[in-house]
DNA sequence: TGATCATGCAACCGAACGGTTGCATTTCAC
DNA sequence: GTGAAATGCAACCGTTCGGTTGCATGATCA
C-alpha cells in the first residue's frame, strides 16, 4: 500500500531539531514560561525559586540561546535574558507549518485506513 | 523591573515535554515525516533507506509512541506503524496554544523594552 | 513441518546531558 | 580602593540516549 519506500522524504531543517530539543526539557520549558511572564530577568533572578544551581540555569539558557529562543544583554554587572522576539515569531510560523503538514497527512491517512 | 520573582509560573504539563523531546531528534523527525508521506509502514520498511539498524528504528518508534505521536497494529507477522490521528490533533492544538501564549508575551515585552 | 521473514528482548558501549562544585573575573557601592 | 554581588569558566560525575550486536520468538508459506 505505501506509495514509496526508499525516498528520503523531507529535508528536516536542523533548526527545527534544535527548537524542539530545546523545548523538550521540563526545566527549560519552565524557564521559557518564566521569561514569558516576568519580562527580562538576570540569571540569579531566574535561579531564585528554581531548585537547581545557578550554573545549571546558565547551561539551560545557553541551550535556549542555541535554539534562538532567548537573547541576553549585559546591563551593568548583570546580564538580562529575554525571549527573542523575531526568532520566536519564526518558531511560531514553523510550528504552524508543521501543523498544516500534519493536516495534509491526516487527510491522506483517512483515505488510507479508517481504524 | 520584573513584576515578580519567586512565583513559580505555569504548571508545564508533562505531556508537552514528552512531545517536544520526541520531536527534538533528527532521526525521529525523519521518521514522522516519512510516516506522514507514506501511510502506515512496518519497521523493516522504515529501516530500508535509513542508515541505522532496525533496532534503532524500533527504539525511536517507542519514544514517539511514548509521546503519543504514533501507534502500531499487528498485521499478520508484521507490525504497521502510523501517525496517531487524535493525539496528533491534540498536539496541534497544544502548539497553537503555546503560540498564542507567546503572542501575549510579545505584547507584554514590547511594553517593557524596545531594543 | 520446516525454512524463512518480521519482530521482540537484552546486554553492551561511547557520547551527550543535566547537574554540581570551585575558582577567576568584572563591576558596583561605600 | 576594597569588599561584595553577578557572572564566566572549567572540571568532574552519574544517568540517559542513540546506536549496535546477538539471540529468541512468532507467523507465513511451500
Amino acid at each position: 500500500m505505501p506509495r514509496s519506500l526508499s525516498r528520503n522524504a523531507a529535508p528536516i531543517p536542523n533548526e527545527s531539531v534544535l527548537l524542539f530539543a530545546a523545548l523538550g526539557d521540563k526545566t527549560r520549558l519552565r524557564l521559557v514560561s518564566r521569561l514569558c511572564e516576568d519580562g527580562p530577568l538576570s540569571i540569579t533572578m531566574l535561579t531564585t525559586g528554581a531548585r537547581i544551581s545557578r550554573q545549571a540555569v546558565t547551561k539551560h539558557l545557553r541551550v535556549l540561546q542555541g535554539a534562538g529562543l532567548v537573547r541576553s544583554k549585559r546591563h551593568g554587572r548583570e546580564r538580562l535574558w529575554q525571549l527573542h522576539h523575531q526568532r520566536l515569531a519564526e518558531a511560531r510560523r514553523y510550528l504552524a507549518q508543521i501543523s498544516s503538514q500534519w493536516d495534509d497527512a491526516l487527510a491522506r491517512l483517512r483515505k488510507h485506513v479508517e481504524e
